[in-house]
DNA sequence: ATAGGGTTAG
């Protein structure tokens, strides 16, 4: 009865350490293997004795054991079942003679032991320790050696276990020691000493070749952000990869789209489609699955490489791997955002298999795909055509619109100046039970923002808060942005601490649009303070808000702060744009300081910009502030024949202006017509200096012949051009043909419009 | 794979 429970109990031990047994057949194989019931016997009889305390262990019964049935002080040791128990034995050993390989035996058992603890890495890494601190080694079983490289490698101790693993004899090292190792070794970043390993496991012959569990340790690194250490090097990993494929280790699906997506997202598309390319050749469409291939094509689609795209599919085609709806999103999202949308809504009409034709795809559009449409539609201003898709999508079963059906809807109404179908759409939305995210939030308070309508953006937010909907950082962004615009900044400023202590945590853009609200209006002390303020919440600038606040100093004239703004930008490693160039050159021009402006100019050039329209804009201008329009003028010239920068109408109004307040009114008109010849759209403010320009020669009949132009043109008079017309016109009793000049116009019924002003 | 918010010159 008693044996036969033990005998139980032993095997239940063997079911559990299956690698156990393993071990103990290579630590000892030339023993003669005794009969079970003989072993078992010896066995629980050791244990029983081991009971006692070890000064009373008697070394002579001990001794049969310890010698030529070593082996079986592994089953001994882990029935101890007590890590001290073990170290007592292992202690008694080491104080007799030459133990070596009852050591290996028992100090297994004790790792065995320590696994099953529930501290079992801290017990481990004390087992670790004890053994390093007493010189004479116990050799390790391979057991020994994964368990202990499998603890060292998450304490991250990498000196420890790469001097473990040199330890190993090439007999006792085996794959799984090597994947423990390589595991370490990755999680502390030692990329150098993790592909030393690689290439040993791969040498030919090796006898522990890359298995399955080294290729997800190895594309599970390359396919999760790095911490820390260096990176790999590009051929690195495609070499990683294709050594790995050639033993036939391949990465899984879910690994493979992690890597590529990874890749694509440092902008490494070429390794990525490297990668790509080597596991569709060795592995082809078993291992490649459309999600890797979409992960590649959205990461082509970021870099508008339409052509490589194009190429995928083919060959996604040729290989038989079978596009899914996220390959069309895909497409459709591309085609949107390259303007295409007419290709896009082929693609989307060759989906479903039902009709005619053979190049359909048996797939169905999903809410995704739906709501990709309708933003590209709405972004070309093809509202309408969305809002049919919507109905459709009302139609299915499976594609019911959701909130973002309606936010692109809402923004595209809202972009395209129909408040009232934006609103409209939103009473819709809440009728349908769909619930309007804070994105709809958003998109409705920027929309009436952006449409002059601050009061009921505000009146909206408060509805929504009423409904227990907060808003979050973009809404008071817009809000911020509106109110600095309107030129209240008290207001923005009231919303900002609104924002602080309503709990919304705020991101680097809110600040940004605070500082650049306070910068326009020329309020630089609190600027500064703000800057301040987002430093301290962890936010850097970026080069967008240090060109709003150069430009403010300089608009002020704050040459010290503006070096200072530079010298950061440099220390901090954010790098001067083209915009930043301009704003110098222009602030330069502007206090006549032509060298430093040319200076400017030839830095950056030397830092790869090339100078733009507003760089010759901002030079020009300058010298017409100088009244040396013929240099201007001469600047102009160089920048139509030398440069590929296309004039602008900003340039040509300059040009016109200086021209008509230097007297030269013929060459200004001349200007006007080259614009026609070139095809620049005049505006109002060209028209507004042309016209001072003839009223002061009183070329009354050029000014009649601009009128004409003006309305061809398209261009609405404001309050300016009025002044200029009516005072002059009234004067010389013409005031017919001014009527006849804004009746040429629609009739606008907005209350804001410039003619509601000077008419009523 | 889809939706929202802050830059320069005149």
């Amino acid at each position: 009865m008693l044996v036969q429970s033990k005998l139980l109990r032993l095997r239940r031990i063997h079911r559990l350490l299956p690698s156990t047994f393993s071990s103990l057949r290579r630590c000892h194989s030339d023993s003669p293997s005794p009969s079970r019931k003989e072993h078992e016997l010896t066995v629980t009889q050791v244990v029983e004795h081991l009971q006692n305390p070890p000064n009373d262990w008697d070394y002579d019964k001990l001794r049969p054991f310890l010698f030529e049935a070593s082996h079986h002080l592994l089953p001994v040791t882990l029935r101890l079942n007590s890590i001290p128990k073990a170290l007592d034995f292992i202690n008694y050993l080491r104080s007799r003679t030459e133990h070596h390989q009852a050591l290996s035996c028992v100090f297994e058992g004790a790792l065995e032991l320590a696994t099953q603890h529930p501290n079992s890495q801290k017990e481990l890494l004390i087992l670790h320790s004890y053994r390093k601190s007493n010189g004479d080694n116990i050799a390790l079983t391979s057991r020994s050696a994964f368990l202990l490289l499998k603890c060292l490698g998450e304490a991250q101790m990498v000196d420890d276990s790469l001097l473990l693993f040199k330890e190993l004899d090439s007999s006792s090292k085996s794959s799984g020691i090597c994947n423990e190792l390589l595991k370490g070794l990755f999680k502390s970043g030692c990329i150098d000493d993790a592909l030393h390993v690689i290439d040993e496991m791969l040498e030919r012959d090796s006898d522990f070749p890359p298995d399955d569990f080294t290729g997800e340790v190895v594309f599970g690194v390359l396919g999760k952000q790095e911490r820390h250490g260096r990176s790999f090097a590009d051929d690195e990993i495609v070499g990683l990869v294709t050594k790995l494929c050639e033993h036939g280790v391949f990465p899984d699906a879910f690994k493979l789209t992690q890597m590529i997506t990874k890749m694509c997202r440092h902008r490494k598309n070429g390794v990525a489609w490297e990668l790509l390319h080597v596991v569709m050749r060795l592995g082809g469409a078993v291992v490649v699955k459309a999600a890797s291939c979409n992960a590649m094509l959205s990461g082509l689609g970021r870099e508008r490489d339409t052509q490589r795209m194009n190429k995928l599919m083919a060959e996604m085609e040729e290989m038989g791997i079978k596009p899914s709806v996220v390959t069309f999103g895909i497409l459709v999202n591309h085609l949107c955002k390259a303007r295409r949308i007419d290709e896009a809504l082929e693609v989307f009409d060759k989906l479903r298999g039902k009709g005619e034709g053979n190049d359909r795809f048996d797939v169905e559009p999903d809410v995704v795909l739906f709501n990709t449409l309708i933003d590209g539609l709405c972004k070309v201003g093809r509202e309408e055509h969305g809002l049919s898709l919507l109905e459709k999508m009302k139609t299915t079963k499976q594609s019911r619109p959701n909130a973002i059906t309606y936010n692109c809807l809402i923004d595209g109404f809202c972009k395209a100046g129909n408040i009232g179908k934006a609103r409209r759409l939103y009473s819709q939305m809440i009728e349908e039970g769909v619930q309007p995210s804070v994105v709809t939030l958003n998109t409705l308070v920027n929309g009436l923002c952006k449409h002059g309508k601050v009061h009921d953006a505000v009146e909206f937010f408060n509805e929504m808060k009423g409904k227990g909907l907060q808003g979050n950082a973009g809404t008071y962004t817009a809000l911020i942005s509106a109110f600095c615009g309107v030129n209240n900044i008290d207001k923005a400023m009231q919303y900002f601490d609104e924002m602080l202590s309503s709990g919304c945590s705020p991101d680097a853009i809110v600040y940004y649009s605070l500082i650049n609200g306070l910068s326009i209006a020329g309020r630089m002390d609190d600027a500064s303070v703000v800057v301040s303020r987002l430093k301290r919440a962890g936010y850097g600038l970026d080069v967008r808000c240090y060109n709003v606040l150069i430009s403010g100093f300089c608009k002020k004239k704050k040459l010290e702060r503006v070096y200072e703004m530079l010298n950061e930008m440099e220390e901090t490693g954010v790098k001067s744009d083209i915009v930043t160039y301009n704003t110098l050159v222009s602030y330069l021009g502007k206090i006549g300081d032509f060298a430093t402006a040319s200076k400017m100019m030839k830095r950056m050039i030397k830092e790869g910009l090339e100078p733009s329209v507003v760089t010759y804009g901002a030079i020009i201008h300058a010298y017409c502030l100088k009244e040396n329009v013929d240099e201007a003028m001469k600047i102009f010239e160089e920048m139509c024949s030398k440069s590929k920068v296309p004039p602008n109408t900003v340039i040509y109004n300059i040009l016109i202006d200086a021209l008509c307040k230097n007297g030269n009114v013929e060459r200004a008109v001349s200007l006007m017509d080259d614009m026609k010849i070139k095809g620049v759209r005049p505006n109002t403010t060209t028209y507004n200096a042309i016209f001072k320009g003839v009223r002061d020669k009183k070329m009354l009949q050029k000014a009649f012949e601009l009128m004409d132009r003006m309305i061809e043109d398209a261009c609405s008079p404001d309050y300016i051009t009025m002044e200029i017309l009516t005072e002059w016109l009234d004067a010389v009793g013409e005031i017919e043909k001014l009527k006849c000049f804004v009746d040429g116009y629609p009739v606008s019924s907005s209350a804001s419009s410039p003619f509601s002003k000077c008419m009523l």
